[in-house]
DNA sequence: TTGAAAGCGCTAACAT
DNA sequence: ATGTTAGCGCTTTCAA
C-alpha cells in the first residue's frame, strides 16, 4: 500500500504535522528534522494523496481548463503548452472540452467545481460571445466567487483574469504585409459577428482599410461563416459569386478568419480557377499545421503558443496565491508569418 | 457555501447514510425516503464532492487518459469521443501528454495514481514500442496491479485490457484497392522499427506482396522514419534519392504509415516533380483532416473514431466494475476511404 | 519549533 | 430498510 504522511512521520520520529510542514513548506522545522524527512520522502518516493490534500481544504494543485474543442489544433496547441508551464510549477491542467455547447459548458464548471480545481482557465465557447446567453453568465459570475477564472479574450460578465490576443497589432501586421506587395483591394471572409473577437477584427478592419485609403466595398466583409473547412469552403464559393453577379472587381487579397476557413476558401477558388497567390493573396490566423500543409503554403498570424501557455498558466497560479492583479490586462503579441500564400508581388494595373 | 449530504440528510430527516445510498444506488431506500431526499437534491442542485468520495475509498467516476500528443489529432479525435462515451455513462476523462518521453509517462502515471483515477487509458508512446525500457515495464506491472489498465495497441509487458486496431484489415483493403486501380509496385514508407504495430505492419505488408504475386524489392520498405511530417518529407526524398540512384522503378503506388507522413511524402514528390495520383498513388492512415485538406486529398484508413471511442470507455468501465473479460481481444475494424491521391486507374505498360 | 486533535465530505461495515 | 460510526490522508488551528 502507498505511504502516508503518518508512516512517513513515525519513521522520523515526528507528528503528521511536521511532514505536513515540510511538504508544503508552511512554517519553520528544524533543519535535523526536515533532512530526516526528507530523507524519507526520498527513500519511499512518497507522494501525498492529492484527494485527501484537496479535502482539507487546501489546494489540489490543478488547473482546470474548459476548452471548445482540442480537436482544433489551436486549442490542443495551448492546452499543450498550459500543461508544460504548469508541470514545471507543480500543477496540472484538467481539460474538458465543451464543442461551443452551453449545455456543455455548465456541465464542465459544475464539474471543475466538484474536482476542485485552484482555478479554471476558459477558452473558446460562450466567453467569446458578443452577447452570452443569461445562464451562462449567472454560472460564470456564481463560480467566480468560489475559484479565480481565467478568459482568453475580452469576456466582460464577470469579474475575471484576462488575456488578450492583441489582434490590432496582427491586422497592422498584415496591413502592412499586404499593401507592400502591392495588393490594395483586401477582403476579409470568416467569423460570425456573435463573436466578439471576430466583431472586433472586423471593426479594426475597417479602420485600416481606411487608413490606408483602400476601397472596401460591403461585399468584401463576410463575417457570416463559422470557423471550420467546410464553413470557409461555404463562404468562399459565395463570396465568388456575389462578386461576379454584382460585377464587384475580384479583390487583390483577402484575410481569413483562421487557418480551416482559409483552407476552405483556397479550395472555393480553386474551384473556380482563381490561382493563389498569383491572382489572390491569402493570409490567415492561427499558424496551424494547416497553414503549412495546404498548396500553397498560407501566411498566418502565430502566437507563439509555448509563451501564451506561459503567461495563461502565470496568471492562473498568480490568481490562485492572490499576486496577480484582475484588472491588469495581459496581452499576447502576435506575429505574421508570412508564407507563399502572400508572397507575390502585384503589379497595379 | 456548497451543501452536503449531512445537510440533505438533516432536512429530509434521515441519515446520511441514507442519501450516500440513494446517490449511489447502492442499496435499497423505502420510496418515501427516497422521494423526498431526489426531491431536496434536485431542489438544492446539489453535488457529491467529488474528492471526499475518492477519498472515502470508492470511485472517482474519473477514467485516466495517458496521451503521446493531443496535438496529432488522432489523439485528440479519440479523447473527444472518450470524453462523449465517459460522461454518457457518468465517467470524466482526464488526459494528459507524455510526448512520447518515458520520464514524462512515469510521472503521468503517478499522477494518475495521485488522482485515483478508476482506470487508466494508454495510447502511444512507450506501449507502442517493440521493447520497452525496463523502468516502464516494472512502473506498468506496479500500476496494473492498483487500477484496472486499457492499452490501445499489441502491448503486453503487463496485464491489461486490449484494444487492437485490425491493421490487417486495413493494409487487405488497401492492397485490394490499389490492385484494382492497376498498380503493381507498392511501397511502403513510414514508421520506426521500434514499434510494434508499425513492425507488424510491415510483415503484412510483406505478407501480401506475396500473396498478390508483387515485386518488392528491399528498398520499397523504409521504416525509418517517425510520424512527423518533416520525417515524411525527409523519408520522401531520401526514397526517390535511393530508388533513382540504384536503377530501380518507381512504384505505382505509396502506402504511407499516417496521414502527416503522407503528406511529407507528399512535398518531396511535388520537389521532384512527380505526381500524384498520375505518376504515384498514395494511400495513408487516420483519415484525419490533413488527408482532406492535401492536395490532392489523400485516401486514407479510418477508425469511426466516435465508435472507437464508445470501444474504450466501455473496456474501461467494464474492467472498473469487474464485468469485462481482460483476455478478450476487442478489435477495431478500419474501413479505408478513398480519393483522388489513389483514384486513377494506371494501365499497365 | 512542535504535537494533538478536529475536521474536510463521503462511504461502507456493522448494528439494529 | 435505516442509522451509527469509523475511517480515507491531509491541513490547520490551538496549545505547549
Amino acid at each position: 500500500m502507498a505511504k502516508t504522511i503518518y508512516d512517513i512521520a513515525k519513521e522520523a520520529g515526528v507528528s503528521p504535522a511536521t511532514v505536513s510542514r515540510v511538504l508544503n513548506g508552511s512554517a519553520r522545522v528544524s533543519p535535523e528534522k526536515r533532512a530526516r524527512i526528507e530523507e524519507l520522502i526520498r527513500l519511499y518516493d512518497f507522494r501525498v494523496n492529492a484527494l485527501a490534500r484537496g479535502l482539507s481544504g487546501s489546494s489540489t494543485r490543478t488547473i482546470g481548463l474548459l476548452s471548445a474543442d482540442v480537436q482544433n489544433e489551436y486549442y490542443a496547441s495551448l492546452f499543450a503548452s498550459c500543461e508544460r508551464a504548469a508541470e514545471a510549477r507543480g500543477y496540472s491542467v484538467m481539460i474538458m472540452n465543451s464543442f461551443s455547447e452551453m449545455e456543455q459548458e455548465l456541465i464542465i464548471m459544475e464539474k471543475m467545481k466538484q474536482q476542485q480545481v485552484d482555478a479554471l482557465i476558459m477558452i473558446g465557447g460562450s466567453v467569446d460571445r458578443e452577447t452570452p446567453a443569461p445562464a451562462f453568465l449567472s454560472a460564470v459570475r456564481e463560480l467566480s466567487e468560489e475559484i479565480p477564472l481565467v478568459v482568453i479574450g475580452k469576456f466582460k460578465g464577470a469579474p475575471v483574469y484576462h488575456i488578450a490576443i492583441d489582434s490590432d497589432t496582427a491586422l497592422e501586421q498584415i496591413f502592412r504585409h499586404l499593401t507592400e506587395m502591392g495588393n490594395q483591394r483586401i477582403a476579409f471572409i470568416g467569423g460570425m459577428p456573435d463573436y466578439e473577437e471576430c466583431r472586433h477584427k472586423y471593426s479594426k478592419f475597417k479602420a485600416l482599410a481606411w487608413e490606408y485609403g483602400l476601397s472596401l466595398p460591403e461585399m468584401y466583409l463576410d463575417n457570416h461563416c463559422s470557423y471550420g473547412i467546410e464553413d470557409g469552403l461555404f463562404a468562399g464559393v459565395r463570396f465568388i459569386e456575389r462578386i461576379r453577379a454584382e460585377h464587384v472587381p475580384m479583390p487583390d487579397a483577402v484575410v481569413a478568419i483562421n487557418d480551416m476557413c482559409a483552407i476552405g476558401i483556397l479550395s472555393a477558388f480553386r474551384k473556380y480557377g482563381i490561382r493563389v497567390p498569383e491572382d489572390v493573396s491569402l493570409v490567415s490566423f492561427d499558424n496551424s499545421t494547416l497553414s503549412r500543409v495546404a498548396d500553397p503554403q498560407i501566411s498566418s498570424v502565430d502566437y507563439d503558443y509555448e509563451h501564451f501557455g506561459l503567461v495563461i498558466i502565470e496568471t492562473a497560479i498568480g490568481a490562485i496565491d492572490g499576486t496577480a492583479d484582475p484588472d491588469l490586462d495581459r496581452q499576447i503579441t502576435p506575429s505574421l508569418i508570412v508564407r507563399r500564400s502572400s508572397g507575390f508581388v502585384r503589379k497595379q494595373p
